[in-house]
DNA sequence: TTGTTCGTACGAAAAGTTTCCTACCTTTGG
DNA sequence: CCAAAGGTAGGAAACTTTTCGTACGAACAA
């Protein structure tokens, strides 16, 4: 299922940080992105087990939290279903529209040309 | 503000099709993505237009609603969001991850390298 | 004229998401 | 032992989004 805007949050820090407990998480994201009470976290991580998005270790009392899927794999169907809406699946599409309006560094543009080329051989 | 789900379904429309009626749109719902109730898209066009997102021009009985903004202007907006939620910022990071896992035919490739050349210059 | 079709407007309900209060249990320090 | 700190669970409320029933006016065909 698809994940909802909160719970990518969420997400992003068990990946970033392997698995984690709900007050690491809750911590994290008062640090780095919002305001959000210890409760609304929890809450918010034990729907996304109920949906099978993470799962929990309860062995010892503090929980500890970690994702199902791979954060490969989740991305990777996020930006496929995006591409899909909205550039009607050409990831063509999708590159001019990044780079045609945006200004990107000389190494940048490099590293992709370099990766566009391994990819041909 | 950010569109919603359903209201980016029908901003599709009508960048597609240009300015039209909520049958016309509705009819293309109904064709191309889900089904649904003439009243419900009236109502989203609606809410779309106190949002701000639609214009419509009332001259007629026959509403006709047009986008505000210009396609690539949302779509921009849009992708860049998802690069800075998901890619923290990194536009190469993306490109990466959509050719990585995906074949992508000898064409597309080469579209992409000219086109990333001509950005050189 | 009159009824059927097609349009808008509006309200309300359903569904989904997010937030947090509160109860209650476990652990820990004094 | 006892209080304080820190954990989970669950329900309720607030918001947002989505859906649709219904009322009512305009247009049109018979």
């Amino acid at each position: 299922m698809e994940p909802t805007k909160s719970e990518l949050e969420i997400l992003q820090i068990l990946w970033q940080h392997g698995p984690s407990t709900v007050r690491f998480v809750n911590d994290k994201l008062n640090e780095e992105k919002r305001s959000v009470q210890y409760s609304s976290t929890l809450k918010l991580m034990q729907i996304m087990t109920e949906k099978g998005i993470v799962t929990r270790d309860e062995t010892s009392m503090k929980h500890v939290y970690q994702p199902i899927e791979a954060e490969d794999k989740t991305k990777n169907k996020l930006l496929e279903r995006f591409v899909d809406s909205m550039y009607n699946g050409s990831a063509t599409s999708l590159v001019m529209q990044l780079f045609g309006n945006k200004s990107t560094s000389r190494e940048e543009l490099d590293e992709i040309k370099d990766f566009l080329k391994k990819l041909d051989q």
